[in-house]
RNA sequence: GGAGAGAUGGCUGAGUGGUCGAAAGCGCUCCCCUGCUAAGGGAGUAAGGGUUAAAAGCCCUUCGAGGGUUCGAAUCCCUCUCUCUCCGCCA
């Protein structure tokens, strides 16, 4: 959420920044229904303020025994005028709540301006694709050679979009996370956290998904519903919720492995081959609080982490600054790092690590004392995949294949699969 | 699933209709005392919002959430959510 001091201080300057994003704000309108806010809430104010003062004095007359008749005469149709006024003031204030949790957050004034992610601006590149000497298979020709990737059983199961793997194909997505949580938490200074998969409502308002997309995510039927989580960054991020923390105790760092649902609403059509667009996916999410003045360095180095995991790993990869078109909702500014997929001669997204500054704290009151004030202030939040376990599996597939079919395992992962070197097919 | 208890400020915890935004303790901040890695004394210390150019001041709201009773609700009633205890069931 936006600040709503400064939505009514600066209406048009909100609006020129959320226009970047081709998001269209109409100040006007905003500041006209805040205006009525106003009103209603001065009216209403001073009606509580009458009524508080009159109670005060029929308690004190009772005190001394004195006849309040009189005095409750006096404040008879208190009661509904006060009343007409709260609940004129209260729909209001629903309208323009309803507005601030529709609004995405305001941009860093370095993201680079531009309509769609062909506009995102390469930052850095690391690694060289590799020369492989013959014609790279793409991981679904690979694991179904490998008899390891099963898509044709799992629409069975459960339809499109999902995948079954068995055997070392599957070993190697677990080696994988495993190698990522050990990464973050012994060299980042990570804490390794479990979190719940079924989360509440309230929990994705918080983060940003809802109320506006719903959508996207899957829910249960029961009868407090429970939301799937799209990723960890949610029940993580949560962990924030109403805290105030101490200056001291910032930075805080999580990292999380959690399967990830999304609904996938809308992206028919696209990536309906293999395992590259899910409706279930393995993620190593990191997420961290930290004071306000040092989120914009925290994403650096967030993003760093991510990098790390893929250069031990020796995937080539860039990162790129998200344009004012492609960045997320909630997201002040975000770098992906795409991954070399020799299958797709591409680089695809494998993490996107996101500056959400004050925007998800101010929605779940997530505090910092600051040190100099004594005052509690809002803290910033930040989050990125650290990193999507099933599409490095696919990167690993693709990069370390061999021109057999057979996939080498790379080195830091070796002492995660029990020794074996190479997937080879299964012989049954 | 059955029975019961509870949800109060940064934390612990009093408070069952009117000077309660809320005792006390802890923590924190400042001051004093003390020749010292201790102790003692004093003061202050909830958040959010409105009014204001801003501050001060004044006002409003908030004691899990929402509704109700009342001139007046942390306190009474209803619904919901959550937590805990016991029993049952269960990986």
């Amino acid at each position: 959420m936006i600040d709503p001091k400064l939505l009514r201080q600066s209406a048009a300057d909100v609006a020129a920044n959320l226009a970047r994003r081709g998001f269209e704000f109409d100040a006007d309108a905003y500041l006209a229904l805040d205006e009525r806010r106003k009103a209603l809430q001065v009216e209403t104010e001073t009606l509580q303020n009458e009524r508080n003062t009159s109670a005060r004095s029929i308690g004190q007359a009772k005190a001394k025994g004195d006849d309040i008749a009189p005095l409750l005469a006096a404040v008879k149709d208190l009661g509904d005028r006060l009343e007409a006024s709260e609940q004129a003031l209260q729909a209001v204030q629903g309208e323009l709540t309803d507005i601030e949790l529709g609004l995405p957050n305001l941009l860093a004034d370095d993201v680079p301006d531009g309509a769609s992610e062909d506009d995102n601006l390469e930052v850095r590149r690391w690694g060289e694709p590799a020369e492989l000497g013959f014609k790279a298979r793409d991981h679904i020709e690979l694991g179904e050679g490998l008899g390891q990737l099963d898509f044709d059983a799992a629409s069975k199961i459960s339809g499109a979009r999902f995948v079954v793997m068995t055997g070392a194909l599957a070993r190697l997505q677990r080696a994988l996370i495993q190698f990522m949580l050990d990464t973050h938490t012994t060299e980042h200074g990570y804490t390794e956290t479990y979190a719940p998969y079924l989360v509440r409502a309230q929990a994705l308002v918080g983060t940003g998904q809802l109320p506006k997309f719903e959508e996207d995510l899957f829910k249960t039927e029961t009868e407090t519903p429970f939301y799937l989580i799209p990723t960890a960054e949610v029940p993580v991020t949560n962990l924030a919720r109403d805290m105030i923390f101490d200056a001291d105790e910032l930075p805080v760092r999580h990292v999380a492995h959690t399967p990830c649902f999304r609904s996938e609403a809308g992206s028919h059509g696209q990536d309906t081959r293999g395992m590259i667009r899910q409706h279930q996916f393995e993620k190593v999410e990191l997420v961290q609080f930290v004071a306000p003045d040092a989120s914009m360095q925290a994403l650096e180095e967030l993003t760093g982490h991510a990098e790390v995991i893929l250069q031990k790993l020796r995937l080539p990869y860039r990162v790129v600054m998200l344009c004012s078109g492609d960045v997320g909702f909630g997201s002040a500014k975000t770098y992906d790092i795409e991954v070399w997929l020799p299958g797709q001669q591409k680089y695809r997204e494998i993490s996107s690590c996101s500056n959400y500054n004050d925007y998800q704290a101010r929605r779940m009151k997530a505090r910092r004392r600051n040190p100099d004030t004594g005052k509690p202030e809002l803290l910033h939040t930040l989050n990125g995949s650290g990193v999507a376990a099933g599409r490095a599996l696919i990167a690993v597939m693709e990069n370390y294949q061999e021109a057999d079919g057979s996939i080498r395992i790379p080195e830091p992962l070796l002492p995660y699969m029990g020794g074996l070197e190479r997937i080879e097919a299964s012989t049954s």
